[in-house]
DNA sequence: TGCGCTATGTTATAACATAACAATTCAACA
DNA sequence: TGTTGAATTGTTATGTTATAACATAGCGCA
């Protein structure tokens, strides 16, 4: 199977998350992988089938690139962006975590981020209404600073 | 048309909303508005065309109720929760305001809570990255008090 | 009245996601 | 090495969410 170019780390990276997890990271999985980290920018998941049918020169059904994404953002490669629908290679799959989200409105790119900070502002939140926290979704949407200078401001 | 039952506060609240914004609350609007106030908890834009047509008996377009769940959402009467892909009366809509959600896996309720200490600490963080933040999605999944007691803990 | 604007109706289709079941792959182990 | 059993993938169909394109209707106002 063709996939995209992958360096040797994240490659490392990605065996290494599934080995902790005795998952498999197959090879049509880790082709999804690296044509998400290629791509460097969220992808929805017909983008993505898109890209892979290209590459591989064949047909792929949707429910086949769902079923990788799930496995991915289980083995937390992948998140998903629930304000646009779309998802984006992580950028720090050596741990686990929870992120928060900067979407450029402009460009569309994705910075993330771990703030501890986040977490623990919404868990006390959580906490004084007697709710217990699961995960938070946070995505932060503006301009990110090139396209800020670029729209003067 | 008929309606909804809605108390001639919230009706007030709308009217104030929409008067601000020169914005015509139309009777197909209110009624939209109306079913999801005494409907309490998020809607799918399906279920809430469901829940229409029941209570006009006739056939209603989809496009339709997007159109007036985009009017209510500009106008701030009504917020969509993007990880559900659902949405929701406001719970304050005597003013502008960002919302956090607290969505309880369980029972399904949600919990609009105005936090201006996570708006200012995401501020503080796209600030130190550059980043020009426009809104925040803010959406906590967990258990409500009622539910995490129910699951014994 | 006639004009322009906003809102609504109608039909069709695009975009996102999952169900049900068959076929294949592949590690584990006798 | 061959069998077995579980995980993975393929295939077809369908469900769910959202928008496009264009026609019609109501409303304020010169």
């Amino acid at each position: 199977m063709k996939t995209a170019r992958l360096a040797a780390k994240w490659r490392k990276l990605a065996e290494g998350r599934c080995a902790e997890k005795g998952a498999r990271l197959t090879p049509a999985r880790l082709a999804a992988y690296a044509e998400m980290l290629a791509c460097g920018r969220p992808l929805s998941a017909y983008e993505l089938i898109g890209l892979l049918e290209q590459r591989q020169e064949r047909k792929i059904a949707p429910l086949t690139v769902y079923r990788h994404l799930d496995f991915l953002m289980q083995t937390g490669l992948v998140h998903r962006l629930q304000s646009t629908q779309t998802y984006l290679a992580c950028e720090h799959p050596d741990h686990a975590h929870e992120s928060q989200f900067l979407l450029c409105s402009s460009c569309g790119r994705v910075d993330e981020v771990e703030s501890e900070g986040v977490e623990a502002l919404l868990s006390k939140i959580a906490d004084e209404r007697g709710f217990r926290p699961d995960n938070a979704v946070v995505e932060v949407r503006g301009l990110c600073g090139a396209c800020a200078v670029g729209a003067q401001g």
